[in-house]
DNA sequence: AGCACGCCGACT
DNA sequence: GTCGGCGTGCTC
């Protein structure tokens, strides 16, 4: 007897079901097939023995265990009842968290032609045309999927009706189905590696290819180049002319061995060795502990990981490296790489679904070491990790902002906890939850205050820029921070200029009635982007063309406001036209590895680098002497109790830019000078900001003084979404010591057409809060087919 | 999720 | 009458 759940996410479906074994043997994590319903699918086993049949019923039997890897392990099942407890959702929505989809056998289902074409009067509600297209263009079989995509096809009707036909062709007999599964056992694993060739090529691109792949040596995985930013066609070309070899390997001979460069080796600072000793320390009790490090940016963090890894790897026991996805470049692989070899796995973006697979295969035969990767890393299939480390520990991206909503720290704690590790967070700008518990000795606390340089931070200047405004300066620029820019081109140094905004500028207003025009499916102002000459929706895509008129009063007054990416570096090539300015947010880097080139570039040949939070992100240049945030008050004021910590962490981490290996200078362009995220930021002062934004947060009731849950409802029906929310309330104001608030609109209240409304509940008690959602809320949330739940618990 | 079932209104 | 729209309930 196995319990088994359904490979299918839902979080409207949450029953493991129990099924006869016969003389299988089984174990958590196995892939079966079994028949829900008469009809197969596959399942996981969640559990692989119990006791007590289910009264009343006769098993069924599991017909097949699938020849495929076990898609998780005890950890990762751990892990998910971790995320389905902590975040409220089904242990189906938390599995594929933890589950890579790529490891999951699908069924596929196929319709094959059983009869010669029927009389279209056989079937007098299906189109003539649609018979006659599937007997004629389809007649060795399809997928459904495939006929969907047909123009024909679609023209016969929407896909509801369309499945509608082929189930009645199907019961009528003159169609067959076959559920089919398609086995990855019969495809054989291989991966593409680049070599260098005999022949030449002219061109840019294709020289710095050549010139990469000759970098390394021997060959090198065809994904290293494609993250890199080097793209399929540029890579296809390059081998049809015969510059460089691709050949397909299996991958336990893939070469990992080529490392380009060196990586800057600097006799550890005493702030470093003090930390390591400490972590030492702790390894060696071998029980949970968790530690922070807060270090400034410059001081070295990175070290202090791989000279503790090394010591947890040496006696034997294996760790884990969490880093932003953004972060996740070509030069922190090769740190890694460099101190590892092939011992590390790096799961990066540029992987195709297949290469993910074949890394947590390489860790469940515990060829691996050390695991690099973002979030989901977290649930890797590794045995025996001693070491859990969490580099920029504040990042947002660490809390997952879909399905199950699982924040990958606290799930790292669980793990060490379960593993008996130590957990260790890196950040320069602690979040004001680890830097409180660390204070308060909750957990250990390490700091670095010294760059490992040994330079100073650079100096801070805060600019007031209402003062600007009033003695007449109505540009971007304030005048000092002009002269600066200047100073750096005469110098032939590196700027970066940070914008909380992309596109050219923030909204279109009609300065005669005031109208800005809004997406019609979200309730947010249109952003201007003046190159495409459109305005953009940033949460749904919507595109219109610029209007040249106001919609409203049909006058011409109306103006973009505000200022983005595009609009900056327009105004830089203004002021300096022979700055080589590039442009750095997600409109320019859609691709993987857009990222890597745009920074490779602005190493080798840029001036200039406006961009948005990617700037502040994984961006090491020594070269830069001057970073600027030029309007601090966007996001200075979100609506949002983390915006002040956020803008505290962006100002510092761009200060942070500036003056890596010579003494560098830093501007903030505010009209709230006096903020304390701007004074803080600009004094370098962390601790300092820290300690007041927690007693804000203590006299507010947020985190960490009380833990929050936010409870959305979503409809496509605006009432039935109040309503709902109203109800589910009131349930949670039973609650002890417990405040519920509102139901209000989301920030966001319209979004894709959906109304959204969001309760608030600060507590003392999440296991109680957690415990009334689970059974009153969800229950009923379930039953209504109108309404949509959104969990967030800490957000 | 995905699907059968069953109830109701609109057409051959 | 039957077809197809949609709400409801269930899956070992």
């Amino acid at each position: 007897m196995v319990d088994v759940l359904p490979a299918i996410r839902s979080s409207r479906f949450d029953l493991p079901l129990t099924y006869d074994a016969g003389d299988l043997e089984l174990s958590v994590g196995d892939v079966v097939r079994v028949t829900v319903r008469n009809r197969e699918a596959v399942a996981f086993v969640v559990s692989p023995v119990r006791d007590h049949p289910p009264a009343g019923r006769a098993l069924k039997p599991v017909l097949e265990r699938l020849g495929v890897a076990r898609a998780f392990d005890e950890t990762g099942l751990h892990l998910a009842h971790f995320v389905a407890d902590r975040y409220i959702c089904t242990l189906g929505d938390a599995l594929g968290a933890v589950v890579l989809s790529g490891a999951v056998p699908r069924i596929r289902e196929t319709f094959t032609l059983a009869n010669a074409r029927p009389e279209p009067e056989r079937y007098a509600s299906i189109p003539p045309r649609l018979i006659r297209l599937i007997w004629e263009d389809f007649s060795e079989g399809f997928e459904l999927e495939r006929l969907l995509r047909h123009p024909d096809a679609r023209r016969a009707g929407d896909r509801r009706a369309l499945l509608r036909y082929v189930q009645n062709l199907v019961r009528g007999g003159d169609l067959r189905r076959e559920r089919r599964l398609n086995d990855p056992r019969t495809r054989e694993y291989r991966i593409k590696t680049l070599e260098p060739g005999e022949a030449s090529m002219k061109g840019k691109k294709a020289a710095a290819l050549v010139a990469f792949v000759n970098a390394q040596s021997g060959g090198m995985p065809r994904a290293d180049a494609l993250l890199a930013g080097f793209s399929s066609a540029v890579i296809a070309r390059a081998v049809k002319a015969g510059a460089v070899r691709e050949r397909e390997i299996a991958p336990a001979v893939e070469a990992r061995a080529g490392v380009t460069r060196a990586p800057l080796t600097l006799p550890p600072t005493s702030e470093q060795e003090a930390a390591l000793q400490r972590i030492a320390a702790l390894l060696e009790a071998r029980r949970f502990d968790e530690l922070l490090l807060y270090g400034v940016t410059g001081s070295g963090k990175t070290y202090v990981y791989v000279e503790a890894i090394k010591r947890v790897v040496r006696d034997g026991g294996r760790a884990i490296v969490l880093v932003p996805e953004i972060s996740l470049t070509p030069q922190t692989a090769r740190r890694f790489e460099a101190a590892f070899g092939r011992r590390v796995a790096v799961l990066h973006s540029a992987l195709s679904e297949r290469e993910r697979f074949d890394a947590w295969q390489a860790c469940r035969r515990d060829e691996i070491d050390v695991l690099v990767g973002a979030r989901s890393a977290v649930f890797a299939p590794l045995h025996d990790v001693r070491l859990l480390v969490v580099d920029e520990s504040h990042e947002t991206s660490y809390k997952q902002d879909t399905g199950p909503r699982y924040h990958a720290v606290a799930v790292a704690r669980e793990r060490m906890r379960r593993e008996d590790g130590v957990l260790l967070l890196g950040s320069a700008t602690p979040s004001v939850e680890s830097y409180a518990a660390a204070r308060a000795g909750k957990i250990g606390l390490l700091e670095m205050h010294r760059r490992a340089t040994n330079l100073p931070m650079p100096a801070v200047r805060v600019v007031d820029l209402g003062e600007e405004f009033e003695s007449g300066n109505r540009r971007i620029f304030s005048s000092a921070l002009v002269q600066a820019l200047a100073d750096r081109q005469r110098r032939s140094e590196k700027s970066v200029l940070f914008v909380n905004r992309r596109g050219s500028a923030g909204f279109m207003l009609c300065r005669r009635c005031g109208k800005v025009p809004h997406c019609l499916r979200c309730s947010v102002s249109l952003s201007v982007h003046r190159s495409e000459g459109l305005l953009r929706c940033h949460y749904c895509d919507y595109q219109t063309p610029l209007p040249h008129l106001c919609q409203a009063c049909e006058s011409d007054s109306i103006r973009e406001f505000g200022i983005g990416t595009e609009a900056v570096a327009e105004e830089v090539v203004r002021l300096f036209p022979t700055a080589r300015v590039l442009r750095m947010d997600s409109d320019t880097t859609t691709r993987v590895g857009d990222h890597a080139r745009i920074l490779d570039a602005f190493e080798e040949r840029g001036d200039v680098l406006v961009g948005t939070q990617m700037v502040a992100k994984g961006l090491d240049y020594p070269t830069v002497t001057l970073a600027a945030v030029v309007a601090a008050d966007i996001g200075l004021h979100a609506p949002d109790f983390r915006a002040a910590e956020r803008s505290f962490g962006l100002i510092a981490q761009v200060c942070g830019r500036s003056g890596r290996a010579s003494p560098g200078e830093a501007f903030v362009q505010t009209y709230a000078p006096n903020e304390p995220a701007v004074v803080y930021a600009a004094a370098h002062d962390y601790p300092g900001f820290a300690l007041r934004e927690l007693q804000d947060r203590e006299a507010l009731g947020y985190p960490p003084a009380r833990r929050l849950v936010y409870l959305g409802v979503i409809s496509r029906n605006r009432d039935e979404a109040l309503a709902a929310a109203r109800r589910y309330a009131r349930m949670l104001e039973k609650v002890e010591r417990s405040e519920v608030l509102g139901p209000a609109p989301y920030p966001i209240a319209r979004l894709n057409g959906e109304w959204r409304f969001r309760i608030a509940v600060k507590t003392a008690k999440p296991a109680l809060v957690r415990a009334a959602i689970r059974k009153d809320v969800v229950p009923l949330a379930r039953a209504d087919r109108q309404t949509r739940l959104a969990i967030n618990v800490d957000p």
